[in-house]
DNA sequence: GTAGTGAGTTAGATTAATCTAACAAATTGT
DNA sequence: ACAATTTGTTAGATTAATCTAACTCACTAC
């Protein structure tokens, strides 16, 4: 079994591998704010398990094992999200830093009693897939905000990211899942947009954000 | 912030001085499954953060700085347990092993909502008291079925102990908090109990397991 | 009242996870 | 294509928690 630690190495690497595809031991340490020299040897750890492919000065990836440990820890992660939002009554915006937590318990039976008494939700409050309990997972769509065209109307389907702070922005301006946007114009200075959508005013969006709001075309 | 581990060891010093009032390091060593010199340095440590009371070869107790740090553990640990058991559904005898694990979790939020959704309970599964947020704990009335004579009619009220295995002797036995039980005969070679309880054929209760079990006189 | 046993202590080693300093390889920009 | 910058690596130290081996203190039994 992973340490707490080593679960944290393989859910970085497991989400940094979808957002960009190749992955750097720079990527890492700063995802996990330790040096480069911390997690150029956590990396030699993981190789030697077998759960990261690594060559000196080449990008890593997960090996299919590894894919298969990171999985687990992201269904114990989002399960609990789903859980603490559906079940004890918390904000989104609330359950990442305990979920963080609470990922790394040991005990099948508690995930997959929440798993049953929450019907087997699919998708935690965030709106990313959970992972089933062999580690598979959904394809994400992942088409960003960032991407549309002015005049292109879309459904907010999920968020890259799920820090609290950014959860509080949305809340602030009644953006949740599930809501409709119509692009209507793009600020190519800075790449903000001004988007509309139902009981509001306009609202422009910077770059950040619409990178981190994932979309679905609604035709 | 205490770590994972002096957690583990203020809770071991708080039921063990509970137990027993005098607590030596070989208890807190086998308590806990670590060596003599383990245990040894680790009380050092906390006698540095002025957690302990400890003279080299005196026995130990808690001040009143480690006494509340180890009620706030038990409380999170007691707290989990009762929720798991009122709202996840699990049986008394398995939710310790998951609450040892989920009492080391930081943030007060989730259990001050735990605590809110089962409005507010006083005792866990097993009949022990839950501290306040505050660190404020009832007295524990420690009276053991041991303790009884031949005759008495008492009413099991917690149990000392509160491993599985020992959880689901009792569940074979229909064993269970608030039952009412009359000791028949007491043999004085092992000191084992017959007593008699309803819908029950008549039971012969070892010593560990009569020392386990805290009761009250009935009249 | 000393010998023996058990409990406690000290010393020193180990492991996991981290750091800084120094250096080496790879990539980028002109 | 080479200098500069970024990224990666190695070496060596640190901290928390653990261990074993060896020694010492304290109490118990005659």
């Amino acid at each position: 079994m992973a340490s707490t630690t080593e679960e944290n190495y393989l859910k970085a690497l497991y989400i940094l591998s979808i957002e960009r595809g190749v992955v750097t031991i720079s990527d890492l340490s700063s995802m996990l704010n330790v040096s480069l020299p911390t997690a150029n040897s956590m990396v030699k750890n993981l190789k030697k398990q077998e759960l990261v492919n690594y060559e000196k000065y080449k990008p890593l990836s997960l090996t299919k094992k590894g894919k298969r440990e990171a999985a687990l820890v992201l269904r114990k992660h989002r399960l609990t999200e789903m859980f603490l939002v559906e079940k004890m009554g918390f904000g989104w915006e609330e359950v990442h830093e305990i979920a963080e937590q609470v990922e790394h318990i040991d005990s099948s039976i508690f995930f997959e009693r929440m798993d049953e008494l929450m019907g087997h939700p699919r998708i935690d409050p965030h709106g990313s897939p959970i992972p089933d309990k062999d580690g598979l997972i959904e394809e994400e769509s992942y088409v960003q905000l960032s991407n549309c065209r002015a005049g292109d109307k879309v459904k907010l389907i999920a968020l890259a990211h799920s820090a609290s702070d950014f959860l509080k922005f949305l809340n602030n301006r009644d953006l949740h899942l599930g809501i409709e946007l119509e692009v209507i114009s793009i600020e190519s200075y800075d790449s903000s947009m001004v988007v509309r959508y139902p009981n509001h005013p306009l609202e422009t969006l910077t770059h950040p954000v619409c990178e981190r709001l994932r979309v679905e075309q609604i035709r």
